[in-house]
RNA sequence: GUUCUCGUAGCGUAAUAGGAUAACGCAAUCGCCUCCUAAGCGAUAGACUCCCAGUUCGAUUCUGGGCGGGAACGCCA
């Protein structure tokens, strides 16, 4: 807040505006201040001491109507800002939930988002959540920032692990019973398939086979890759609904099959593609990487062969800005490489991808693996969650309505939240007891505060603007308040430069606690209607912007919990 | 072996392009509901920020070197 006028009047003394407004911070503690501006960075090129420099800026800033007071701390130049002045802002918050951190940055703008891109035939795990959730609430900010954006799910629907479903199907099941079962009957298959695979290997042969069969576009092959790709497609949108997760796209790894060739001319023609050991590469040494194989020896492409395709397919279709993989940090070699290669080629999006690289997720005796069964399926976890906040209903509100609905709300998003809550590149092991927690830094925390907000706005009635007293907010806890409403944007606008949704999180938290310790020793709906009306009002900004905040997450606010 | 990444109270984590006394939650102990939702609020206790150097007025943050966890390193995706 105020950050460009500050930096403005600051431009004095030999600093410049840029340097100012880089230097400016927001004080750990507030009893130092709004703002400061520590001066120490100046003292060289001024050559003064820092306090000299501090002492000298002071009535710069002393003069300015939006500041009530100034003090010269050591080097720190710390400013106050009028309260009063502070809190008149939040009435654009409480009035339309529309704006709440909205922003024009993005106007022109189309950001490629891949994110989630499911396996076929691998039913949706824990491991799955988050690039699901972290891409779903990117899509969501970046589309609050006016970005376009388009919502890419690259589907994992192209491998010889359909050669091994099939070969499993025909040897203990059926494609009627496959296609009238639901994904972990498929996904039984393919444990089997692996247990009995280690003494037989000969069915791999049978497996890759059948897989070339799906390839050259055979009848029967392709039956039985359509089935399968509808049971999972089933199972997995279900998912998504309850995640609140959507996808403007859907082209997989097929549907790049016939689109690699023109790529791998442009290879040959700059002279990149070079031959090893029967296989096809480029050469990555003097990138210090290892070369990025594009056709194997027997001719197939690989992953990367199908991700340079799609980079070209979304540079032409959409003319990205930006294009970004939601993936885990495992492939980050697989991405330098990609992303080299691209350069090497002159691709004209070049410089505009990025890996947003996440954590793995782990169980507390190892890496999961759906091969062996030794998976945690979110399915699983989402009911659990729900199942647990309906008992907390049961006991705690057992007349309220809609009961189901709300249950769901809150233990789905607990799960969502848990995924969203850390920098996105820390590991998680994954645990029931700390995603079933439902107090402290959770969703749960955040949308009780909000319904309490709404309990409260409905006993006070109508706001009437005209007779709020500003003043009657501008206490110590209301003021925190206040300014944590205010500073939504920044953190939103953050989380999109940063591709970091938990800076939405951590807001949405911090604002929910500065509330409720408002909350607890100020009585909203009070006789006085100056007073009255400004804390309602208050209120009402607080509820519209932890609501604006859970959506961006993909979490709904129930009205009561 | 090489490269990348992480290492902060018992546990999970924050710390705004290096800033002021390292913050929050869980767990523990104690206190607060005749009053707008106690899924809440407050208090106590808990840290040589893995170690050693360096850069700087100032390092949890940057650089180098260790130690420890994780990941990747050609015919999978």
């Amino acid at each position: 807040m105020y950050e460009q006028q500050l930096s403005k009047a600051l431009a004095v003394e030999g600093l410049s505006q840029e340097e100012v407004l880089l230097a400016l911070e927001t004080p750990k503690d507030s009893k130092l201040g709004d703002i400061s501006l520590p001066c120490f960075k100046f003292a060289k090129t001024l050559r003064q001491a820092p306090p000299m420099i501090a002492a000298k800026l002071l009535p710069y800033v002393e003069k300015l109507d939006f500041v009530d007071k100034v003090e010269v701390v050591g080097g720190y130049l710390n400013i106050f800002y009028s309260r009063r002045h502070i809190v008149g802002g939040l009435k654009a918050y409480a009035v339309d939930n529309e704006v709440v951190g909205t922003s024009k940055e993005g106007a022109g703008k189309t950001i490629c988002l891949d994110y989630s891109s499911v396996n076929i035939a691998k039913p949706f795990h824990i491991g799955h959540l988050s690039t699901t959730v972290i891409g779903g609430a990117l899509y969501r900010i970046f589309k609050h920032l006016g970005y376009n954006v388009v919502g890419i799910n690259h589907l994992g629907d192209w491998g010889t692990q359909f050669g091994k479903l099939i070969v499993a199907t025909r040897k203990w099941s059926s494609l009627e019973e496959v296609a009238n079962n639901d994904e972990y009957f498929l996904t039984s298959l393919y444990v089997r398939y692996h247990k009995e695979a280690e003494e037989h290997p000969e069915m791999d042969d049978e497996a890759r086979a059948w897989f070339k069969r799906i390839e050259d576009g055979e009848k029967e092959a392709n039956a039985y890759f359509d089935v399968f790709k509808e049971v999972t497609m089933k199972a997995v949108s279900t998912i998504y609904d309850r995640l609140k997760i959507k996808f403007d796209s859907y082209a997989g790894e097929s549907f790049y099959n016939d689109k690699m060739e023109p790529c791998l001319d442009i290879l040959r023609e700059k002279k990149l593609l070079v031959e090893s050991d029967g296989a096809q590469v480029v050469n990555l040494d003097e990138y210090g990487m290892p070369p990025c194989l594009l056709v194997k020896a027997d001719g197939a492409t690989l992953y990367a062969t199908r991700d340079i395709a799609a980079a070209y397919y979304r540079k032409q279709t959409y003319d990205f800005y930006k294009c970004l993989y939601v993936v885990a940090y495992q492939q980050n070699l697989h991405f330098k490489q990609l992303f080299q290669v691209l350069k090497l080629m002159d691709f004209a999006g070049k410089d505009d991808m990025e890996h947003v690289a996440y954590g793995m997720v782990s169980m507390e005796d190892g890496a999961m693996s759906t091969r062996s069964g030794r998976v945690v399926w979110l399915k699983d976890v989402l009911d659990k969650a729900v199942e647990k906040a309906e008992k907390i209903i049961e006991e705690k509100n057992p007349n309220i309505k809609d009961k189901k609905q709300i249950a769901e709300s809150v233990g789905v998003g607990a799960v969502i939240f848990s995924a969203l809550w850390n920098n996105r590149i820390k590991d998680i092991v994954f645990s029931f007891d700390k995603v079933l927690n439902f107090d402290g830094e959770t969703s749960p925390y955040v949308q009780y505060t909000y319904a309490r907000c709404l309990s409260a706005l409905r006993k006070g009635g109508d706001i009437d603007f005209a007779a709020v007293d500003y003043s009657a907010i501008a206490s110590d806890e209301a003021y925190e308040v206040a300014k944590s409403v205010l500073s939504f944007g920044d953190s939103v606008e953050q989380a999109a430069k940063l591709r970091e949704p938990c800076m939405v999180s951590r807001h949405i938290v911090d604002l929910a606690e500065k509330f409720n310790r408002f909350y607890i020793d100020h009585r909203i709906v009070v006789d006085d209607a100056g007073t009255r009306n400004a804390r309602l009002l208050l209120t009402q900004a607080v509820a519209n912007t932890l609501k604006t905040g859970l959506s961006l997450l993909g979490i709904d606010a129930p009205n009561e919990m």
